[in-house]
DNA sequence: AATGAATGAGCCTTCATTCAT
DNA sequence: AATGAATGAAGGCTCATTCAT
């Protein structure tokens, strides 16, 4: 057994057993022990190579959101047109890997997490950040900036809605009426230069 | 100090205590102890009258369910048609009170804990069916079952999806811009008696 | 409702709630909540007539005390010659309502009361002696001194013996097989004048 | 301070603490927190290693039954009679290891928990079935099926309850007064081939 | 006479973290 | 590099006891 150059794979290997455990316990309350238990070291290492829990836990985040940033860098590299760009972010958003149940809940913990930890907010804030610019370059080659801006921020939102409604279980639509449905806000939005008057008026 | 009728009185409090301690800590990972020293009483009390700390944070979570719902009734008792009851459920949702930071991050803390506590789940799932029905019951006065059980859904994803962006804070529109945003997407679908074509073709 | 007069009307039900709650719980671990409850009273009034859970516990264990004396003497006022008054302790030690599964219990549970509290050891020890004089007083009329004492002691080892086998559920022999064998040993015992050689030579 | 098999000393040790602290306070109403300062170590490795402090309490049981069990084995070992086997029992059930008074009132408190714990009951029973077993293989051996039995429970009637004595101090007789009365039950019974009338006619 | 509101000490248990080996 | 022994703080919960009414 090489005793050296095992950092990385003992790291990996760290993070999808946390993934796993949280996906299995449903929020971030998943212990060092159990993680260690699942990828099959001493709970030692795992502070030895990841730092702490916390450390753990970003790690973990950051991995999600690498994975997902990849599906969505990867399925943008497949079209041109800006419509079909938009509509690849709404593929890669939801795509099985990344709306599987596990990974949504570990997206809500994320969530609450943010609210404590700095790193966490940063982490998910750059998440959003990056979602909204790639929506806003496509939309911008298509409607002006003001809606541009507008539609971002509804589609974004209504990716994440039904995020969370996935979390909910028995009231979330399948995942295929659940694209639909935001393609369909998108191509309303964009079919209407003119924007109705809003408010409530 | 009195000694009689105080069971109400201390519920009271401690519900109230909980949830701002909710908000204050950004998850349920909050203490029976603190939240009892807030509600102004010992440890003890608190579990002798809510009965543990699950059934405490289940009291706070039917505590701010009812307050959502005593909102979108009283809204709705104010209008007549079914434009404006959509509208009242959108304005009632993003009420200033159910949409306040703390209260925001105990929907998501309770959203997490449905992960976990089937009674979590039934009381969230209660929630999401009764704003379902309300939307659909004004729909259905609008359009055709299927495209009102559509635009039901697509309304609730928004909301929530807003909800949880507002937890990210930065990234959150204004509560005004966000309401618009939604009564847009209303709008937007009325609008259009015919389904698009849909689908990501 | 009268309220004077009511002290020993509270005090015997607390008293008959409390041996009541030991035999189904097996232990003194009770609570004076509990207790109360089952008396139908407060828990605050439980502390008024008795005076802490200390006292509880010991007024109960001198009313199942006194039950068990005045078997004794009752059964010992029925007969006149000194072997029957012996066969009488024993039928008064195994009757139904001393011998109860629930009794039993309660008597173990003094015994290990008894080995932190003084004033139950009190108890228990005059109990003792008391059985062991009336053993000895009949006994006298049987034997010489000497042998009388020796029987004395078996008879009453013989007797907790059982009860605590009986404690046990499934190895106890019947109510009827015990007292047999506790007279058996009695009449084998009157039977040798000459005590064998004795000990484990 | 060595850090690696520590597991079996640990654990033994904390048995014995269990055991001397049973001893001490006189029932089971011990705190995991003092046994494992007794042990010298803290109460987290208690949890640790045996796993909740009902765990710890059953350990301890085995553990004295063990003893008990080795202790006759020991002395059965060393005789062939039947009658000395017997003898042996009884010696083996008093040695001062056994009659000690903190492993007495050990005892004690395990028939108290038998009442409450199912596995703390069955290890009892074991203990009086294979003290049973012992007693009437011998026994068979002297007499008739029938009166073997029957001396078998009177004689394990009579052990335990010069246990129960010894727990209440002052009036239990000496160790070795206590093994010879019992002997003296074993010698009648066996010289009277014929059993008496019995009973309490 | 009686209630039950209220306290707070104490217990079991879990777990992140450290560290000797 | 890796272990797992060990700690100790912290939390949930129970309950005897007190006391204002």
């Amino acid at each position: 057994m090489p005793k050296v150059g095992m950092e990385p794979i003992r790291r990996q290997a760290l993070i999808d057993a946390t993934i796993l455990e949280i996906g299995e316990v449903g929020s971030l309350e998943v212990t060092v022990g159990r993680i260690a238990k699942r990828a099959g070291v001493s709970s030692g290492l795992a502070h030895h190579y990841l730092g702490g829990k916390d450390q753990i836990l970003l790690a973990a985040m950051r991995h999600i959101l690498k994975i997902f940033g990849d599906h969505v860098r990867h399925e943008l590299s497949l079209v041109d047109t800006p419509l079909d760009r938009l509509e690849a972010i709404i593929t890669a958003s939801f795509h099985p890997r990344n709306f599987a149940a596990e990974v949504v809940a570990a997206w809500l913990a994320f969530y609450v997490q943010a609210q404590t930890s700095k790193e966490a907010q940063r982490l998910l804030q750059v998440y959003a950040r990056r979602l909204h610019s790639n929506l806003l370059f496509s939309l911008l080659q298509l409607t002006d900036p003001s809606r541009a801006e507008h539609i971002a921020q509804g589609l974004a939102a209504m990716i994440d809605g039904f995020y969370i409604r996935k979390a909910l279980q028995d009231i979330a639509p399948s995942r295929l009426d659940t694209m639909a449905m935001v393609a369909e806000y998108l191509h309303l939005q964009l079919k209407h230069k003119v924007q109705p008057a809003g408010g409530l008026s």
